[in-house]
DNA sequence: TTTATATTGATAAAATTTTATCATTTAAAC
DNA sequence: GTTTAAATGATAAAATTTTATCAATATAAA
């Protein structure tokens, strides 16, 4: 079953570190950065910065190199992250809690604007900033809020109940922290993340030296 | 710059997902598990299935499946989770306390021994059971603890000198959630995890609908 | 103005990963 | 015992990703 692909995910992927790194060269007031310096900041090589950067549709210029701001725009607005985008978060657990409190999403186009959790202790309270509603009025608050993007961090037994909770109330994508695989109806996107496959790959990286 | 490059990273990645969908099934009963079933689970083609196992050296068995047993048992190895591996925890922070309640790691043999921390209002406390104590004292806790892994969530421009300490140390692998670039000796591995790219490839599948 | 050089972007090659095909094997049915 | 069917694993093909080569171009230097 070939679940749908996305076109140059390795690339995408690595966009949002190229971003970091060309911040803090404008910040530090340059204003044409070439990919071999990406390439040497990230340890990657500079054809593939090229390649990367090109998905964006930006251009460079010969014996000078990418002009920062449009860069950073290019790759702002190929990603979406031009205007902000809001999203509700559902389980205010640990890992939750720990997202709620990121910062870096802020410079990524993500707020956060909502929490919802069924634990009474933490309802009508807020956790940085952001107040916590109870799971039970997601149908009703998330239409009016209008929010589109969904983090799920609630347990792996409550992931599909609220995640039919969310595609009725109109979330259109699911960044997905549970380890439970969620099937949605085709307009809806679900991005599944892994903490323990970056472990996994941490320790085939040290058997192997 | 051909960074070192390790073998079939997209099946060793996948493996973690099989490990929890076999585990339910074991606990359900199941002896054996053909690679349809798990495929069918994860919504993934079974072909991909068998060469990702392959790797681990498990064989199956025609018209029944993987041996369970053996099937969890040649994951595990294959990763180094057989034996539990202990880490230690640099920076308490949001990320950093959600990382130390994270209770599925101990699923992945994974188990943080101690926390470090330079805020003084934290050391000395206990998170989730876990002891904090200071960063000044790095040091000389972890050769004493003989730990080799290190999970790195501290603010990213206190990374490097962090990681020069970590590998003075005796650390061999660091789990990287800053956003920093750690040049490390040869003998180090890491591994970087940057929550943004799943939020990037997330944003993309959206905008594809 | 001319020449030299740094850097891109296009094209091509190599490597890796994913998907397909199919013979082989084991279990079950007859 | 023989036949049938389900599932693997080996091999091959296709697709994708990474890396290499090189002509074109804009800048800087002479």
């Amino acid at each position: 079953m070939p679940r749908e692909k996305i076109a140059a995910a390795p690339s995408v992927r690595r966009l949002p570190g190229y971003l970091n790194i060309v911040r803090a060269f404008q910040e530090e007031g340059g204003r044409y950065i070439s990919s071999a310096a990406i390439a040497k900041e990230l340890n990657v090589d500079a054809i593939q910065v090229r390649k990367d950067l090109a998905i964006t549709g930006i251009f460079g210029r010969p014996q000078k190199g990418y002009p920062v701001d449009s860069l950073l725009a290019a790759i702002e607005r190929f990603l979406g992250w031009d205007t902000m985008q809001e999203a509700v978060l559902i389980g205010v657990g640990n890992l939750g809690s720990a997202l709620l409190g990121y910062r870096e999403f802020n410079l990524h186009g993500l707020v956060i604007s909502a929490a919802f959790d069924n634990d009474r202790r933490k309802i009508g309270a807020a956790i940085q900033g952001v107040k916590i509603m109870n799971t039970r009025t997601m149908d009703i608050q998330i239409p009016r809020l209008g929010i589109k993007i969904a983090i799920l961090t609630v347990p792996s037994d409550q992931a599909q109940q609220t995640t039919d909770v969310l595609v009725n109330a109109g979330i259109e994508g699911i960044w997905n922290f549970t380890g439970a695989k969620l099937p949605v109806p085709g307009h809806v996107a679900v991005q599944n993340e892994d903490l323990s496959s970056g472990f996994a790959m941490l320790c085939i990286k040290m058997r192997n030296k």
